[in-house]
DNA sequence: GTAGGGTTAG
């Protein structure tokens, strides 16, 4: 035993401590740690590690501002600790995901005329933050330009993966390829996350044949795909109509020994439904059960709306009394679903049943649940109802959306009903902007 | 003890 002294808490102790909290969105919790530091008489004082860590946890739950505050009048005048490079990079992130490029930008600037040396993580943060915007060929430019002025400018595996997948997800396949093979052919192999971002993002393409081949390169390269990365297969091969080789990838995850989860099951039944091949639905219902994979509120709302999507409404009903002994209770989606359906076939009454039935039992009625129930009240001509209804969406503060307008405009006007519209639609932008309003003040 | 890349289903 060494006595009391080692056992003591140091810096990296309350770094500790103090990351914890941070991570637990804690950050209040984490502020009055760092006070308390500050204030003991111990030798203890907050370095920079703990300081960064407090200026991403502000960050992260969304107080930017306070994290700029921070660093600008904390660090360096009251806790002598300058911001280096992580802590420029923690702020660059959070002013990316905000939205907020420009500033992002200028602390680039800053931290050259303040000499903090940009790294690889300034890179890929600005890299993936343009990329996150859309602004894909920004993000190019960017790398392009800083991979020869830069020290760490060169570009690693976060470098890459992350435009590539932004320029698949953009349907710039031709230059994903050529920056995939670039980076391979200075002697690189692909990590199991480039992978994932290759077969992810050409089955997003539509490129399922090169989604494939690459699963066959990942798994010749050593890597197992993951039940993710199955799953983005199915789901391809569902949306192109080929079941088979769907199912056919259900049974390769079971031999290689990779579990299915919900939401394999989930894409198959969905899939199935779309090709409605109904005995594969209750086959495949049954494996699922068998294999410990509880269904889902998920599961029920693929259900009921591929039995909507056929025209068998009735069995979609039995589906939804069918989750009462389930002990899965229904939400909006399905909900939504059968109004919609029941609307559209003209049966508008019993949809409103249905809507009742969700105030009954606090399921929360949105935008779409009423847009399905005005376009059935529309079509049926039953202006009393929709004017319950849109009195309702005032009370209830459900803002109309563009099909809203769109059903009222078209049909209340017709009927003489211009002034209540008017109204409706004043009242709309009135609440609308104190709703964004009242977002932006609690960001 | 701090920062950056993949998230699939109604």
């Amino acid at each position: 035993m060494q006595g009391c002294a080692s056992v003591r808490p140091d810096v990296v102790t309350y770094g500790i401590l103090v990351n914890g909290l941070c991570k637990a969105g804690r950050v209040g919790d984490a502020l009055r740690v760092l006070d308390g530091m500050s204030r003991q008489d111990l030798d203890i004082r907050p370095d920079v590690v703990t300081l960064n860590t407090v200026v991403d946890g502000l960050c992260k739950s969304g107080r930017v501002q306070e994290a700029l505050a921070f660093v600008e009048q904390r660090m360096s005048s009251v806790h002598g600790c300058p911001p280096n490079t992580v802590t420029y990079n923690c702020l660059i992130d959070a002013f990316c995901r905000v939205g907020n490029i420009s500033m992002a930008y200028e602390l680039v600037e800053k931290m050259e005329n303040e000499g903090v040396p940009q790294n690889i993580v300034t890179l890929n943060t600005i890299v993936g933050g343009l990329c996150r915007a859309g602004r894909t060929g920004a993000a190019l430019e960017f790398f392009r330009e800083k991979r020869t002025v830069w020290p760490e400018g060169k570009g690693n595996a976060v470098t890459y993966s992350t435009l590539v997948g932004a320029l698949l997800h953009t349907n710039n396949v031709g230059m994903a390829m050529e920056l995939f093979h670039e980076k391979m052919s200075e002697g690189h192999s692909p990590d199991a996350i480039m992978y994932f971002t290759m077969i992810s993002g050409l089955t997003q393409a539509g490129r399922l044949e090169d989604a494939c081949s690459m699963a066959s390169s990942m798994k010749e390269a050593g890597f197992k795909l993951d039940t993710k990365a199955y799953n983005i297969l199915i789901a391809g091969f569902c949306r192109k109509k080929r079941l088979h080789e769907a199912y056919e990838l259900l049974q390769e995850m079971k031999e290689v020994g990779i579990r299915p989860d919900v939401c394999t099951y989930n894409t198959l039944l969905s899939g199935s439904c779309k090709a409605g091949d109904f005995a594969a639905v209750d086959e495949l219902l049954g494996k699922m059960i068998d294999d410990g994979c509880q269904p889902s509120v998920i599961t029920f709302g693929t259900l009921v709306h591929g039995y909507c999507k056929v025209g068998k409404i009735d069995e979609a009903l039995r589906i939804l009394r069918s989750m009462d002994e389930s002990g899965i209770h229904p939400n909006n989606v399905i909900y939504n679903t059968l109004i919609d359906f029941l609307c559209k076939r003209g049966d508008v009454d019993l949809a409103i049943e249905l809507f009742d039935e969700m105030k009954e039992k606090s399921v929360p009625a949105n935008v779409t649940t009423f847009n399905a129930l005005l376009k059935g009240l529309r079509d049926k001509n039953m202006p009393e109802k929709a004017f319950e209804l849109m009195d309702q969406m005032r009370e209830e503060r459900c803002f109309p959306d563009y099909v809203t307008v769109d059903v009222l405009m078209e049909w209340l006007p017709v009927i003489g009903e211009t002034d209540r519209l008017k109204r409706f639609m004043q009242q709309g932008e009135h609440t609308a902007s104190k709703r964004i309003v009242s977002d932006r003040t609690s960001a």
